[in-house]
DNA sequence: TTTAAATCATTTCACCTGCAATTATCTATT
DNA sequence: AATAGATAATTGCAGGTGAAATGATTTAAA
């Protein structure tokens, strides 16, 4: 006993059951991601971590930012950073500068080959973009989706 | 194909560089998933790939499914679900069980405690997708963004 | 100045991940 | 029936991951 029945119109829908957004979002996240880090393993291209390091160092200002910053730019954890920088300076795509009047810190700089290789990951990834997501939006669903995305990313901003 | 060059008037918009679609809806996924997470590892409880397996298990004919089905339905590496399920059944969770006619195979089963902890996690899950995610968009946008990973998933299912 | 706390990057550790064998069993062909 | 080839699940391995500990240095406080 504890039903609240006697309710006269019922405005319930009927037991819906279908996949909802979220469900969705992660299967599509994840599978789109599949596919683009398909495209650049079959091409003989680092992963998509490489690249983002490699973007956000090109874009900084003189192509450098400290450890910190581009961890947090990149969004990867700052163990991991050390480590993937690690990996991109044996490749000669950045190199490690100290900082001056900060002993402590260290500055990574995109190089000539980082850039290049930049270049050659773009000609990968952008098309692969476009024939895996872009495709297959419209041009208003797009600016929908991304207006989506920033308002979730803002309001979920990596707390303190 | 796409070159039509000659083209008198030039309508290409003058360098815009705002984020684009994709690195929002990489970024903000991230971001998501991290908060969503978060909440249940604060409750003490297991994470999204355990839910995963059990909501699957749940509403599965019988409760049960066998080994590849799983890993498909949810979307996990066969070696990680062999994994997976090791963890879950050492927890009570799930029990396998041989499959009358092939002794190669074995079904997971969910068992009482797997679908308790399936619902303790739903109380925790729920509100978490709510205040994260569904909270920060209209009931178009949510309608609009399902449609959307569906047909993105849809074309990029995984291929055989 | 000496001491304590904070900061930056790295390293350690324990765990997770996926690919590629491996093992066991089933199916098809001869 | 015997063999070869598929298939199911597991396991080995090589490497990736983040939380927390460490080492080095700077800043703040006494």
């Amino acid at each position: 006993m504890s039903e609240k029945k006697t309710r006269p119109t019922r405005s319930k829908p009927p037991l819906k059951k279908e996949p909802s957004a979220w469900p969705m979002f992660l299967k599509a996240h994840d599978a789109l991601v599949a596919r683009v880090e398909e495209r650049l393993c079959d091409a003989g291209l680092p992963d998509l971590s490489w690249f983002t390091v490699l973007w956000v160092l090109e874009r900084a200002p003189d192509q450098r930012l400290r450890m910190a910053e581009l961890a947090d730019a990149a969004v990867i954890p700052r163990s991991n950073l050390t480590r993937l920088v690690d990996k991109l300076e044996k490749d000669g795509l950045v190199v490690r500068e100290r900082v001056s009047g900060d002993r402590r810190g260290a500055y990574a700089r995109l190089t000539p080959e980082g850039d290049s290789m930049r270049k050659a990951m773009w000609t990968v990834y952008k098309p692969a973009i476009n024939e895996v997501f872009l495709q297959h939006l419209s041009a208003q669903e797009t600016v929908a989706l991304r207006e989506m995305m920033e308002r979730l990313l803002e309001a979920n901003h990596t707390e303190v």
